[in-house]
DNA sequence: TAGAGCCTGGACAACGTTGTCAGGCTCGGG
DNA sequence: CCCGAGCCTGACAACGTTGTCCAGGCTCTA
C-alpha cells in the first residue's frame, strides 16, 4: 500500500513545533511565540497568519520546555494518604481550587501511610520542579527535603507536623476536640469511657489519646489500660478491641472513636449489642445524621484545612518568604444523638 | 553584615545542575548522568565520588529536561467530575495504583462537570505532554483532541463515551443496572415507581432513565410523566421532586434514584414520611448498610472502572496500537431491605 | 613486547521554548 | 529629501538533560 509522505508534523508521535508553525505561517519562530504568549508587537494580519497554521497543525505549547526555560512549572504537588478516604477528597479539591485561582495545576498522590513511599513520591514531585509541596506527611523524618526548601520549593505540611525539620504546618486541634469529645461524655454521665484509636507514632492519634487522657483527669476519673485500645487498625481488629471494651470485667458505657474508620466499625458493633452504648467519633462521616442514633462527631473541616494550606503555600510562593508558622484551625462538636446517650450503669 | 559568598548550587532558588555535580567530583557531565540514570560503564570509584558530590550539593534530576530530551513524561492525567465524590476517590486512586506499578505519576483535575474547564484541563496537561490521558467527559464534544490522539496520546474515556471521536471507553452498564433494580421494584409488587435523574444530556443519566423505561415496559406499565424527575440537581430541588411524586394524584410507593446524590437527598426526604416507601438507588453509599432500612443500591465498582481504564490506557501505551474499544462493565444488585419494602397502597 | 580489544570518561549536539538584541520598515517632521 | 523615532520581526543563545561518538588507557594474548 503506497504509503502518503506525512508532514513531520502529523507523523504519529511527533507533534508540531513552534518552528513547524513558523515555517507553515512563513514567519520567524519567535513571532509564533509571541502569538501563543499573547505578547505584543505583532500585526493583526501576521497573527492571524499564525493563528491558522497553530490549528491547522494542531499544535500545542510543549510546557516541559517552556519550564526548562522560565524555571517555574506552575504546579504543585499534593502527598497525602489514600484518596479513596472521604477526608482527602474534599481536601485535595480544595487545595485544588486555591491552585487553580493561581493558575497553577496540582499533581497528587497518595503515601499509602508509607513514608517510604512518601519520599519516593515527594522527590518525584521535586524532580518535576513543583513550586510548591503540600504534605500529609507518612513518616516523622523529613530531613530529606532540606535541599529543596533551600532550593525554594515552597513547603506545607499538614494534618501532623513535619520531622526535624522547620517549615509550615497547618493542623487541626486534636487534643482540643478529642478533649472537648470526651468531656461531652462525661458531662452525661460517663465515667468507664473507652478510647480506640491509631498507632501514637501517629501524630493525630497521639494527640488525641492525650486529649482523651486530659478530660479524663480533668473529671479526676482514673482510666483503666483496658479501657484503651491503641494501634489497632483494620475492622477486624477494631471489633475485636470494642467488643473487649464492654464486655470486659469493668465494662465501658461509652467509646471515643479516634478517627472516621473506627468510627464506622464501632457503629457496627454496637449496633449488635442489647444494651445502649454512648459514642463520640473523631472526623465526621456522610449520613452520620441518618443512623439510628445520630452520630455524634468533633468533626474537622477537610475543605478548610486544604484552603488554609494551600493559601498559606501561595503565600510563600508569590511573596517574600514568611517565616514557617503553625497554624490550628478548631473543630466543631457536632451532637446528634448518640453521644447524649445516658449511661446504662 | 558581611555576606558569605555561597556557591551558585546553594543560592537560594537555584538549584545544582548535573554541570555543578561534575565539578564537584571532578568528573564530566556525562558521567554524572550515567551515575543518575544507574548506566554501566562508571567505575565503582568514581560512581562512589559522583554520589557524594550529588549528596553533598543536594542534588536533584531536572525532569522537564529529561522530558524534553527524552518525549516521554511517565505520567498520566485523569479529569474528572469531583474529587469530593465519593465515587472519585476511590476510581482516582486505582487509576493512581495502576501508574505507579508502570513508573508513572498521576496528575488529576476536577473539571466540576463543566465543559470549558474539561477542555482547559485537558489541554493544560497535553501541554505537559502528559504519556496518557482519562477522561471522565463532562462535554460531549471532543474533537478538540484530534490533534493529540494522533500525536500519539493514549487516551481512555470513563463513565460516558466520548463526543464525535473514536476512542477507548470504559462505563458501566447503566442501562442494564436501572432496568435490573426497577424490575426488583416490580417483583416486590410495585407498580407506581418514580425516577429521579440527572440531565439526560448526561450519557449516564440517560442511559439509566432509558433502563428504567424498559423496565416498565417489560411490565406493560405505563409510566405517568409525574413519576419521572430529569435534570433535578441540587438537594433542595431533588427534595421537593420527590415530596411531589409521594403527595401528587397519582402517589408513587417506590422512587428509583438516579444516583448517589439523590440517593442520599432522598433517604431524607423518606425517613420523614408516615407511610414506607421503598427506594433502589443507583451508585453505592457508605454506611447504607447501616441505616433503617438498609438501602438497597445498584452498585457500580469505581475501584475496577478505573483498574481497566488505566490498564487498557496503558495496553495502549506499552504495545502496539490497538483500535478503540467499549468495555462495560457490570453492576451489582445489593439489597438491603429499603428496595424490598411491599407497596403501601 | 607489540597489537588487538575492551572499558571508562568526556566533548558535543539536540530536544522546544523564551529573553536579548539588532536590523529593517514606515511614518512624520525638519 | 533626509533623518530619527518607533514599531515589527527574526537570529541567536541558553535552559539541563541524554544520545552519539571518539579518545585514551588498560588488559590480555601471541
Amino acid at each position: 500500500m503506497p504509503q502518503t509522505p506525512l508532514r513531520s508534523a502529523a507523523r504519529y508521535g511527533t507533534r508540531p513545533t513552534m518552528k513547524d508553525v513558523a515555517a507553515r505561517a512563513g514567519v520567524g519562530l519567535k513571532t509564533v511565540s509571541r502569538v501563543v504568549n499573547g505578547e505584543p508587537g505583532v500585526t493583526a494580519e501576521t497573527e492571524q497568519r499564525v493563528q491558522e497554521a497553530i490549528d491547522a497543525l494542531g499544535f500545542r505549547r510543549n510546557d516541559s520546555a517552556r519550564v526548562l526555560r522560565k524555571g517555574r512549572t506552575a504546579s504543585i504537588g499534593l502527598v497525602l494518604e489514600d484518596l479513596a478516604d472521604p477526608f482527602y477528597g474534599p481536601l485535595s479539591r480544595s487545595v485544588e481550587e486555591v491552585a487553580r485561582a493561581h493558575g497553577a495545576l496540582l499533581i497528587n498522590g497518595s503515601s499509602a501511610e508509607d513514608p517510604e513511599r512518601e519520599q519516593e513520591l515527594v522527590l518525584a514531585l521535586c524532580a518535576r520542579r513543583v513550586d510548591g509541596l503540600v504534605v500529609i506527611p507518612a513518616g516523622d523524618d523529613h530531613r530529606y527535603l532540606e535541599p529543596e526548601l533551600k532550593a525554594g520549593v515552597a513547603t506545607v505540611f499538614v494534618d501532623r507536623p513535619a520531622g526535624h525539620i522547620d517549615a509550615d504546618v497547618v493542623l487541626s486541634d486534636n487534643f482540643g476536640g478529642a478533649r472537648g469529645g470526651v468531656a461531652h461524655l462525661i458531662a452525661h454521665g460517663h465515667r468507664r469511657i473507652g478510647f480506640i484509636g491509631d498507632m501514637p507514632r501517629i501524630h493525630t492519634a497521639a494527640e488525641r489519646l492525650r486529649g482523651y487522657r486530659a478530660a479524663m483527669e480533668d473529671a479526676g476519673i482514673p482510666v483503666a489500660d483496658s479501657w484503651m485500645s491503641l494501634g489497632v487498625t483494620g475492622p477486624e481488629r477494631v471489633r475485636r478491641a470494642a467488643e473487649d471494651m464492654l464486655t470486659g470485667p469493668d465494662p465501658v458505657t461509652a467509646i471515643f472513636a479516634g478517627n472516621n474508620r473506627v468510627t464506622v466499625t464501632v457503629i457496627r458493633v454496637l449496633a449488635e449489642q442489647a444494651r445502649r452504648v454512648a459514642l463520640v467519633g473523631f472526623d465526621d462521616i456522610e449520613l452520620a445524621d441518618l443512623l439510628q442514633p445520630g452520630v455524634t462527631v468533633v468533626a474537622q473541616d477537610a475543605a478548610d484545612i486544604g484552603r488554609t494550606a494551600a493559601e498559606r503555600l501561595f503565600r510563600q510562593l508569590d511573596g517574600t518568604p514568611v517565616p514557617p508558622e503553625r497554624i490550628e484551625l478548631p473543630t466543631r462538636l457536632i451532637t446528634r444523638g448518640s453521644g447524649e446517650i445516658p449511661p446504662a450503669d
